[in-house]
DNA sequence: TATATTTTGGAGTTGACACTCCAAAATAAA
DNA sequence: TTTATTTTGGAGTGTCAACTCCAAAATATA
């Protein structure tokens, strides 16, 4: 995205509102298309390291094919920010949606850890390196990026809900502020070991949090 | 920075070898003020969103003085994130050099939220910001980045360290860790209250990880 | 003062980038 | 089958970006 160029239309709320109109089936693979390969490159390189040409190419599609998809860089921007929300949620079910025991949450912890050393520490969290370049300069990108983060909290939130409501969790702690933190860790963790190029920093984090959450465990053993 | 253009030199190594060979006082102070100019727009737009031609602007110098002290976008960069680690560091002193007692460790937190909420949390920290943007992409830039947020790290370190040794923790603390750990929550924290434009997130990180923190000292009330 | 070096002005070059256009092919609707 | 709509190909267009060049002014050095 080319600082502040050709922005005649300052408009951004129509695109969401009804983002598929009436596409082939065809269309909507063809859609799909360019939005999976914008999302890698975007991820890979950047929102304004990626041309859309270079989104041309990785999709195999043309300029005409893809301006008929989306009316600007930004619309696109906006396609691959829904697509991310669900494949970071997705990618981390069915994990995600039962962090309702320790156990399940050091595996989830696991589980994050293993996918980042895989990756050999690189492009860190979708979202996060989204927001890192978008919360500022696209408001209508860091409203979508901001739910995506909220879809996530919940999730987590929702696990150590159950635990605290079990009664397993000593009454003073905030399930709420614990779950949120725990994102943090996890959103820090991530951008230092990108930049660090080892597990440390996302292990130190995360852990630590955990360790967090374990000290307000009741009896039944602190494991 | 486009994509991959015009690079024929890979070499990235000369240029903070010997940064300022033969400068005159008044070449020093032009060139301070491209390297302020460069840090403020980067800040605000990212990297890739500052043009050098910006950048010319915003210092007020000709195309010739730009490229007369930098050879290139990518060693103005370079440049931008010794700035910007210096800034980092320099604007939390003295809180950083003294971290050690959960006073201090608090006021330092108080002084972080204060500052996000008087920017109106836009921005975030930019020593993440470039992390974020740059990390996979110039390994010249990673490596500033990782030696920025070290040194963060260590100042952290030297504070909880000095708790543990006045032997005010208990000795399965592990100082190194926590202070990674508190880095990240930081971090972490600091990118969730930019996209969404609260304190929570911060707060949230830097609370529980302090809370943890307490956790480990020893009588001599924990407050 | 004389000479070497650094600093500056500003026009110019090359290429990439976001986006447009128009007609043809494919597909859906009637 | 006919007609309307969607999908595609591919060649533009204008702007802006990084970077170059050369000579003049300012400053340091001898």
């Amino acid at each position: 995205m080319r600082k502040a160029t050709n922005t005649p239309t300052e408009s951004n709320i129509e695109s969401q509102t009804n983002p598929i109109p009436k596409l082939t089936k065809k269309g909507q693979a063809t859609r799909a298309r360019i939005v999976a390969a914008a999302a890698k490159l975007m991820y890979e390189r950047g929102v304004a390291g990626t041309s859309v040409e270079d989104v041309q190419q990785e999709a195999g599609v043309s300029s005409s094919q893809l301006y008929h998809y989306f009316k600007e860089k930004r619309e696109l921007v906006l396609a691959v920010i829904l697509f991310q929300n669900e494949q970071v949620l997705g990618s981390q079910e069915p994990l995600l949606s039962h962090l309702d025991s320790m156990e399940a949450l050091q595996s989830w912890r696991d589980a994050l850890v293993l996918y980042q050393t895989e990756l050999g520490f690189q492009g860190g969290c979708p979202i996060g390196s989204l927001g890192s370049e978008l919360a500022d300069l696209e408001p209508a990108a860091r409203r979508e990026l901001a739910a995506g983060f909220a879809q996530w909290e919940m999730a987590i939130r929702r696990g150590l809900r159950a635990i605290y409501d079990r009664g397993e969790m000593r009454s003073d702690a905030q399930p709420e502020q614990l779950a949120l933190a725990l994102l943090a860790a996890l959103q820090g963790g991530l951008l230092l070991a990108k930049v660090r190029k080892e597990a440390g920093p996302l292990e130190a984090g995360l852990d630590a949090m955990l360790d967090h959450i374990r000290s307000y465990l009741i009896e039944t053993s602190a494991k």
